[in-house]
DNA sequence: ATGGTAATTGACCATTGTTCAATTAATGGA
DNA sequence: TCCATTAATTGAACAATGGTCAATTACCAT
């Protein structure tokens, strides 16, 4: 009635993941089944449960790479040959461009509320946010204070937490982020 | 196999959203069930059926109870005796305030996504939103322009959106909003 | 009374996430 | 080489979901 598969067709993590994401990207979260990933990975839907618990488990795996995504975004605006206030522009406004480049993803990340699962990823979000903060102060030569940081985190959040539940992409949006991050930019000057 | 109940026991659009409200706020939107709402009421879950077209149908009645009492906090803020400068201060914080202390009716207007009927209710939100933007606009002397206010206005939605997730209460994050609210003050000025 | 309408029921449907016994491929030790 | 063990896969089965609808009953106007 059931069978094992030649292992060089075996199942993996790393498969799944980039089958879910395609289809998580495309049509959100709630509005994937298990059995749809495996239909596109022709596979039964309870191969997937040999490989990860759970539905919200495999979305996890995703927001962490996604996490590492926005962690390595960031170090590759930092990387670039640009003065600092150039840099602190490019920052803000790869934070809004990655959000919503990474809607379904950003909204697991910080919109959603489940209490159950919430626990699962605190670290991730506070060291990604580490990471965001010491940018902002020494691009803005140590000028900004942590409170105006958060201020400036808040409202890009707020920017993106809309725009992704308008389902807007960044595209459509473009010009107002640029206007958004000006107004930011003005609590550094 | 089935009846109707005696006319004072009827059914009502009100008696569902009453239940229904407890019940979201409790469990939030995804985690109650028709099934439950009916069985708070007594009723089959099929009766709220006639009363609703449907499940977001019935979500998004409430949403807009809910804006309707938001736009009665703002019109109770502009009522006070107040100079300019002090009242979008006021405006700025109330609507904080407003947030922090309706936190699931706040999620419900502004925070959870329903893609299937997002379009379809539209109405409610943008009119509360003008009213919004009317108020800045004539408390900064009509210096504000359109961009500004809604800049503004997605800053104040990160602060509150962000401390909703986290289950703060306004007492809890009242310093932050204030120098949040003194931030975004400086755009105007 | 009677007929029409309004409200309620619960069986029914398709779909979902999840579990698990059964089954088969691979592996390694004797 | 053979056999026991393990690893991977299957699909039937389960409980819960949102939603539909014919049947049923209460109400009301005439």
């Amino acid at each position: 009635m059931a069978a094992r598969k030649a292992v060089e067709q075996e199942l993996s993590k790393e498969k799944i993941m980039e089958a879910a994401r395609e289809l998580f990207v495309t049509h959100g979260y709630r509005h994937v089944s298990m059995r749809q990933i495996a239909k596109e990975l022709g596979y039964s839907h309870g191969s997937i449960y040999y490989h990860f618990r759970n539905k919200a488990d495999l979305f996890y795996s995703l927001v962490n790479q996604d996490f590492a995504l926005l962690d390595q975004k960031l170090e590759e605006v930092l990387r670039q040959d640009l003065e600092p206030a150039r840099k602190l522009e490019q920052v803000l406004l790869g934070y809004i461009q990655f959000g919503l480049d990474n809607q379904s993803h950003y909204e697991i990340m910080l919109v959603i509320k489940d209490e159950e699962l919430a626990s699962k990823l605190q670290e991730k979000p506070n060291q990604s946010y580490e990471k965001f903060a010491q940018a902002i102060y020494y691009l803005s030569g140590q000028k900004a204070n942590a409170a105006l940081i958060w201020s400036i985190f808040l409202s890009l959040h707020g920017f993106v937490a809309h725009y992704c539940r308008s389902g807007h992409s960044f595209a459509d949006v473009e010009t107002m982020a640029r206007f958004h991050v000006q107004n930011l930019l003005k609590w550094l000057a």
